[in-house]
DNA sequence: GCTTTTTGTGCGGGACCCGGACAAACCGGC
DNA sequence: GCCGGTTTGTCCGGGTCCCGCACAAAAAGC
């Protein structure tokens, strides 16, 4: 990497200080971006020639305003050029494969979710998943060479050495590297990470917790899951497991979890738990977005059954919150829709974390609801693939 | 912070890839500062002959070997100065107030330890602080004007906001600014945390955690508090309250804590509890030295206790560890010498956590004992003075 | 129209780094 | 003991990069 003479480097450095601060603060003028970078006017004018003339930036056609209420000549304002090329997010979640094309600042370009079983085998739903990304980037008129990487979000916690999945969780998938996998398929650069993690970087990206860098995104759907994001940066762990908020054990002797252990959060919580505790109370089958709907009807027995859950939730998060001190508290997937179960989990970390922690915590629902995965898949490939 | 132009930086930056290259890795030829850098032969040379000029860097005596089994001139080896003047780390603790002072390397000149009641009277103790630093410091033979910076450990959260105390620990110490005091006292910079990021600190600078990026430390004495290190750095929180483990709620109606909640896991094993649960089956006061070599000599009954209370931390551990899937976990604090606490929170990690998160984790015990928060004052004053 | 103000661009100078040439210091073989 | 080989460190010329200054351009205000 680092190859290239030292001055080389300097001007590399410095043309990389100019398109951050593009990408911070939108299109300036030269003259703010002396201010900004504090290099002097010449050199900045020559970068941003450079940068011109590579094709990175632009002159944009309307002048800013000259100066607030100031004389003297007009600003032109340079803007960063969308790079050319797209990425591809693919969110495969039990029971759909959720894939999106978007443009190389992450705006979207086109998006479809196909309803399958993908846990029994994931050679098969590796093949669907490539050819969705195929045929949703021609969709949204994408010649198939612009593809430049892809993002994946895997339902199961990824160990970082092996960048396969963690034993038992997902038996059709073993042994299985999913991005090297997708990778043959799509002869791009794949990047994977799990959904919990995916979902922090799209809510701190794009998200409810935008401009904080002291995170917990916290995943409440089929499984449990925690994407910790601290100093601005993802927390993966050293093996890359970190966030398994769902097997911390909270019955002594509960029911055996999928893990392996016994008494896991996740048993308590999971969607198909409460579902399955509610059903018995209602006709037909009731799916989580009944439950939702009832509880904004005012349904008492889905309110008490969410609200406990953000209990048992709250505790849990109470004691990392005690260790982490975060600034913010996303909660995010299907459930964290509920406003029952959000209240809960505010309580219980107002009850259960230290005072001073509690006080600073904010905590919000996810904006994204579904498409976190996804949104944070293409901010992966976005934030992974070079120039 | 950054003045001086582009081209002032780029020749500091490179300075810095040499000190630095120097402080990892020991006295080496210009040759391998090439190999090391990446810079040519001639800049490093010129480099250098700034460094020796300006008293960062020597020339050594004696020669290297004349590389490993090959002919050639044999090189000149270069290494880092210690760099004038001195630092301090006071260690304020329940009891106590250790002074140690060190030279800028971290290489201990001299240390001593006062024992009085520091709880009653905040600014009584600082003064008494600051007449030992003077005093250590003479009795080292360093003049008084040689004193840099000062490190000190408080036995309380800081809120990083305010660099106040948390409310409701330290009556004596309320609305005090620690930090900003010493430094009236003292004249020096005085940088100020709580004893278990410092501890944190020691042990993965100069202790059983070297090396390694992903850390928490539990400090286990008269409270519980943690230290967690991500990444390499010390994690601190939003409002520089991380860490608070003894804290998180273990029993859902216990004793009242005096951080104000119930139930507190510091409630359990504090120090003191454990000595009162002994206390009973045995003559004289049995303080924790005592107990400690009870221990060694085979006693059941504070095997039992420090076993149980290993169970007890180790069960939040595991939680914590499911999250931040750290590599290594330092025991410390005066309990941390027990081989029955520490085994039972190895076992209990093992039974709490997620198979491969514990089988990725290291349990040790601290290296530095009752030092441990004086080392880090040190560690934190020679990382926070400048140049 | 003229001045003032802000913006953007040439020009010369200085700082920095690199490649190549050269001296120094040691080893091994004859 | 001498000579080639090898590695190390320094000197010199050339090129790149950045900065300060001067100057042109483009408005607003008198």
């Amino acid at each position: 990497m680092p190859h290239g003479s030292s001055l080389e480097r300097l001007r590399e450095t410095n043309r990389r200080a100019i398109t951050t601060l593009l990408a911070a603060d939108g299109p300036m003028s030269r003259a703010d971006l002396v201010r900004g970078t504090g290099l002097s006017r010449t050199t900045v004018s020559s970068l941003v020639g450079d940068l011109i003339a590579s094709g990175h930036v632009v002159e944009t056609t309307d002048r800013g305003r000259p100066h607030k209420g100031g004389s003297g000549r007009p600003p032109l304002l340079v803007a960063l050029t969308v790079p050319a090329g797209v990425v591809a997010g693919v969110d495969v979640g039990h029971g759909h494969v959720r894939v999106a094309v978007a443009d190389r600042r992450g705006g979207a370009l086109a998006e479809r979710t196909d309803g399958i079983d993908v846990d029994p085998d994931g050679a098969a739903t590796l093949d669907h998943a490539a050819r969705m990304v195929r045929e949703v980037s021609d969709a949204a008129g994408v010649p198939a060479d612009d593809l430049r990487a892809v993002g994946m979000c895997v339902p199961a916690p990824l160990d970082r050495r092996s960048a396969r999945l963690g034993t038992g969780i997902l038996p059709g998938w073993r042994e299985l590297s999913p991005a090297e996998e997708l990778h043959r398929r799509l002869g791009v650069p794949v990047f994977a990470d799990n959904d919990a993690n995916l979902g922090a970087l799209a809510e701190v990206g794009h998200g409810a917790a935008k401009g904080s860098t002291d995170v917990i995104y916290v995943k409440v759907a089929s499984g449990l899951g925690a994407g910790i994001v601290l100093g601005g940066r993802l927390h993966r762990g050293t093996t890359g497991i970190a966030g398994e908020l769902g097997h911390v054990q909270v019955v002594e002797d509960g029911q055996v979890c999928r893990c392996g252990n016994r008494g896991c959060l996740e048993t308590l919580v999971s969607a198909s738990r409460l579902m399955s505790v509610l059903q018995p109370a209602y006709d037909g089958e009731l799916s989580v977005e009944r439950a939702l709907a009832l509880e904004e009807d005012g349904d008492a027995g889905v309110r008490r059954v969410f609200s406990d859950a953000g209990l048992a939730i709250g505790r849990a998060l109470a004691d990392l919150c005690n260790s982490l001190n975060p600034e913010v508290l996303v909660v995010g997937g299907s459930l964290g829709a509920s406003p029952s179960l959000r209240d809960a989990i505010r309580s219980a970390v107002d009850r259960y974390a230290q005072p001073d922690t509690a006080a600073a915590l904010r905590v919000v629902a996810g904006q994204l609801g579904k498409r976190a995965p996804v949104v944070g898949a293409v901010s992966l490939a976005n934030a992974r693939v070079g120039v």
